[in-house]
DNA sequence: CTGAAAGCGCTTACAG
DNA sequence: CTGAAAGCGCTTACAG
């Protein structure tokens, strides 16, 4: 006969939690041991438990009642493996490098996680690095794990390898939109972030406002760009690309650099619109290193709301993307496919953000404040 | 008949790989896939692929060989069903308030990743929240979620509800030590880092030095404390219970509140070691508000390089815990556990800290600093 | 060194 | 409204 037959007893293995000689075990209650107490099949216990009709209001509170008692909880394997899905979704964790990518993207599957579990899902997580190891890229995450739904956060500017294959399951893709490529996407409205921080800059009495762009090849940045630009039309103000510096990567030393640049061409401005907190720290030094003082000579305003902003002298003013409500709104995107209530090709939700209002930014002083283009030295 | 192999067609439903009607389906190559082509029993295929011993090299590599040749991915369900284990690890997000802790345990759990899908483990994430929300401890994870291992990261302090039951499977608290409960432990070295930092204070010249003190229930809190004394005394230097101010809670308003409340005691001293970096911040805006330069009229460490330390003026000194490698030291004990290596009843890795030496401690400078007792208002 | 058979705990057509 | 039977894709004693 079999072997665990044999190991678990006269009551023919049906459930560790019946067997006198292993007392202390796992004991899981499985659906039979529900059945079995109740005079039920299984088949009537997995429906009461799975919410399916046809059956008597009585017969579920029964089987529900006596799961309770018992402890149950499904076998996820045994489910998965019958019904074709896992109730698991994974999240690809991107190589982050800096530290704002980490904050980003820890907030993102904190949202994830509250609202799958809500809906019975559960998260697996897998790093971008161990797809890499196994020369997979992360859209290829369903050739390596199985789940029914995957979120990808990207993070890195460029080109991504559109993959050739359409994919097994529901895909959000978080921060950025790709092309042609099949899936849902989660971003927040950059351009209307960066144009509520530039129209900030105007209503103070700005109307020459620098802006440090991030890299052009980067989906955010650009459209950071975009709401600065636009807010200054929209004001009747000339966008001058002399006042725009853009920055190849993102660091606190690019910021410093495109801003000592900036000084350098000798251009006046009274306010700078930084596309990103580390650049605008890197502005910063810039400015105090020529004594020049925030906000008092120069106003600065930034987008991120990194870690930092609220912590440097002086507090910068900034743009917040709605991190955690980013990650539930992928979350639900994905549970509307997987429950087939969404059946559109794509849908895109965009996040409304944040405008914080900090003390980096004030009303330009032109009678008393240092000309910045005569601090170049 | 079965339903299923009446949909799979004439090859009798082993793989949707190899059935035409349905060309572009998941297409998942089973293991019987395999044992077909070779010619072979599951059973061997099986063994192969898990580098079991008992069979030819021959046989194993041309087993694998066809395996790729597939993209045949073990169903991690079925595996899961048969074996009795899962393969899987849970990690239980804490409910964190406060930027640091997510740092924290975003570090902890990208480290947690890395190292057990070396070894073919995936990471379930579980918050703390959920498990709450189904009245269930995070030391109940295992009642909820099917895992061969938990790791559980303890961020507050205070008393711990320790359960009656031991554990189904290992567990590893990571960030402390909890007496009584059948885990594995990693912590930093926090006693140690605190040494250090307070010995740097007193080679830079410090006799008397200050400590912001964190709470006293606080498991990682007071063994700074304790470090700060022995620092002290190896010194030959007294440790003053009037320059050690203990905090209640952890935030910059509080280290702010502390340090105002030893300058009004008037004591003077020339350095303070804080507890937090956040408490350092509180401190600072204390030390600035009076016109005190630090590091020139007091020097400041602190500990945990939260992501702002190095941001603030002056950059912060401050002592770093190996948060990625003690993600990684948990995985391991963890492995060692699941795969028999390690029979002992416990065991605690504590990891090394690191003192990260930047502008917020200098040498008195006893002829031309502003006493901080005199400070007082 | 290799395989046949049973079973893990569910779910799903199908039948009543 | 309820149940018997088959099957998901593996792994594991057991037998050769």
């Amino acid at each position: 006969m079999a072997r665990r037959k044999a190991k678990s007893g006269p009551k023919g293995g049906k459930s560790a939690s019946r067997d006198p000689g292993n007392p202390r075990a796992s004991a899981r209650a499985t659906i039979v041991d529900i059945a079995h107490k109740l005079k039920l099949s299984a088949t009537t216990v997995s429906r009461a438990l799975r919410d399916q009709p046809g059956m008597t209001a009585e017969t579920r509170r029964q089987v529900r009642a006596e799961a309770r008692r018992l402890g149950y909880v499904r076998n996820a394997a045994a489910a998965a493996l019958t019904a074709g899905r896992t109730h698991s979704i994974v999240y690809v964790v991107p190589n982050t490098s800096g530290r704002f990518p980490s904050l980003y993207h820890m907030e993102v599957l904190e949202g994830l996680v509250d609202e799958i579990s809500q809906h019975g899902y559960t998260l697996t997580v897998v790093s971008e690095r161990h797809l890499e190891n196994l020369d997979h890229s992360v859209f290829d995450v369903f050739k390596q794990f199985r789940a029914d739904g995957a979120v990808l956060l990207l993070l890195h500017s460029g080109e991504v390898p559109v993959p050739q294959t359409s994919f097994p399951h529901p895909v959000v893709v978080v921060n950025r939109i790709v092309e042609g490529i099949d899936a849902d996407f989660v971003v927040a409205d950059d351009e209307d972030g960066a144009y509520a921080a530039t129209q900030h800059l105007i209503s103070l009495g700005h109307r020459s406002i620098a802006h440090l762009a991030g890299p052009s090849d980067n989906f955010n940045t650009t459209r950071r760009r975009r709401g600065y630009e636009r807010a200054l039309s929209d004001a009747g103000i000339r966008v001058l690309n002399r006042l725009v510096v853009p920055v190849a990567s993102i660091s606190e030393e690019a910021g410093f650099q495109a801003t000592e640049k900036l000084m350098q061409s000798r251009q006046d401005f009274t306010a700078v619109f930084s596309a990103v907190d580390l650049l605008a720290l890197g502005a910063m030094r810039s400015f105090h290193s020529r004594g020049l003082s925030v906000p008092g000579d120069v106003s600065l305003m930034s987008f991120d709301d990194d870690s930092f902003a609220g912590v440097v002298k002086p507090p910068l003013s900034t743009v917040r993307k709605p991190r955690y409500e980013m990650g539930r709104a992928a979350a639900r995107l994905l549970m509307n496919r997987i429950e087939g209530r969404e059946t559109s090709r794509s849908v895109t939700s965009t996040m409304r953000t944040k405008l914080i209002v900090r003390s980096s930014a004030a009303s330009p002083n032109f009678a008393g404040r240092k000309h910045v283009a005569l601090s170049a030295k």
